[in-house]
DNA sequence: CGAGATTCATGTGAAGTATACCTTTAGGCTTAA
DNA sequence: AAGCCTAAAGGTATACTTCACATGAATCTCGTA
């Protein structure tokens, strides 16, 4: 047992990695240069070009599916132009925030102070008015003589939850300041998102707009090949692989962010099992895990009373199995949860909303349906496979009972 | 038999509340002249 | 008298509750053929 442990171990290390440099794989990457997006690119240089004469670029709004490059190609556009900035000593400012993340920018008040965060000042998370954060960020923009442009990700989900006054105020920054200039990047995901908006918004803030349309296949492939040539060393990719990780993404709107991720994790397997090639097999493991760890992930990150909620949702579904179950027979059963847990139950208004929300997340499907004569109600599935499930409900168990 | 009324179970919007945290301010204490 | 600290006052954002009304198709009702 010791010698095999041993032994183990020995390989372990002596085994030459597969990576070269595994970084090529992950989201946060930026790749010097960006397949089959050549439209997409011009069109923004063009648009941010003025930047570089200290002259306001039009705001732009990017939008297209998950994965199909509008978050590289922002930022290799900006990472480009401030390398030529910081040469010329141009005064330009470019500020990423993502607006999906939940306690850091998920809300008007949020989002401003973390702009202002991004700026070096400190903004405390609650307390403050929502104007005075704005002062604050304003007087921090204008303080220099320079050129802001607000990178704003996935302000969609932002704008759904709270408004768009905020992009609203945004886009009016402009006329308050004396020094600086600001232009904003919107990137959605919903495609729709922009007849959602107040017109007076959306007339300012899609001044230009830029549509990423989802890879297909073949381009997928490209991408893949290019990142693993950075990222593997040679000759470890069974032939195949690429073609099959691109299939698998392209099954789902060409979301080339999913066929790296596949890659990457499907070279971990390989690498953990001692296997000197990535094989085709890996890529199937790698597939479900990863589905794996993005759920299970997200459910850790969840506070317990969404996670009681949860539970319940699961453990309902799975006793009767029926195709869908409804909010009331989930509120009783969470009712329940809470008693043995010591919980202190929500409302079933409340209840609701996080069903809602859980079915934005993607975890369970719910539809408001009408039963005529029997109500009306949340007809509600679970989105997860079967061996998933297993998995999460063994978390939600742990997360509910340490207190 | 069929049009219209009824009904149920919950969706959903608005307003109110609790909590945690912020700034301001007024008082009290110390200190130095 | 000036300076510094502290605690209370007055204000905010957020998560949640309370209240009240909205929904929409299965079912019921009742007039008519």
């Amino acid at each position: 047992m010791i010698d095999k442990l041993d032994q183990f171990f020995n390989e372990y290390i002596t085994k030459e990695s597969l990576f070269l440099d595994k970084k090529a794989l992950q989201s946060t990457f930026t790749p010097e240069e960006i397949f089959h997006r050549d439209e997409q690119i011009n069109q923004i240089a063009k648009i941010l070009a003025p930047c570089l004469k200290i002259e306001n670029p039009s705001n732009l709004f990017a939008y297209g599916k998950t994965g199909t490059g509008k978050t590289v190609s922002i930022r290799m556009i900006t990472n480009k132009m401030r390398e030529i900035a910081e040469q010329k000593n141009i005064p330009l400012k470019f500020i990423y925030v993502n607006c999906k993340l939940k306690k850091i920018a998920d809300t008007e008040y949020r989002l401003i102070a973390q702009l202002a965060r991004e700026f070096g000042t400190e903004i405390p998370y609650t307390g403050l008015p929502t104007e005075e954060v704005y002062k604050i960020l304003f007087n921090i923009v204008d303080k220099n003589k320079q050129l802001v442009v607000l990178i704003l990700d996935e302000i969609d989900q932002l704008v759904q939850k709270t408004g768009d006054e905020v992009l609203y105020n945004l886009t009016r920054i402009n006329s308050e300041l004396k020094n600086a200039q600001v232009s904003i990047i919107g990137i959605s995901n919903n495609l729709f998102f922009r007849d959602s908006l107040d017109p007076r918004v959306k007339s300012s803030l899609s001044e230009e707009e830029v549509l990423f349309p989802p890879y297909n296949a073949l381009q997928i492939q490209d991408i893949l090949r290019q990142r693993a040539k950075l990222a593997f060393k040679s000759d470890v990719l069974q032939p195949g692989v690429i073609e099959k990780c691109a299939a698998y993404a392209a099954r789902e709107h060409g979301d080339a962010r999913r066929a790296l991720e596949l890659l990457r994790v499907a070279g971990e397997i390989a690498e953990r099992d001692a296997d000197d090639l990535i094989e085709l097999k890996h890529i199937d493991t790698a597939e479900e895990k990863t589905e794996r760890d993005k759920v299970l992930d997200l459910v850790k990150s969840q506070p317990k009373q969404q996670q009681a909620t949860l539970y319940s949702i699961i453990t309902i579904a799975a006793k009767n199995n029926r195709e869908a179950i409804f909010t009331g027979e989930i509120y009783d059963g969470y009712k329940e949860l809470c008693l043995k847990l010591g919980l202190r139950p929500l409302t079933q208004r409340r209840v609701s909303d996080i069903i809602a929300e859980f079915d934005m997340l993607g975890i369970i499907n719910a539809k408001v349906i009408s039963k005529g004569r029997y109500g009306r109600t949340r007809e509600i599935s679970l989105a997860i496979s079967d061996s998933i499930r297993t998995n999460l409900n063994k978390i939600l168990e742990e997360g509910l009972t340490v207190s």
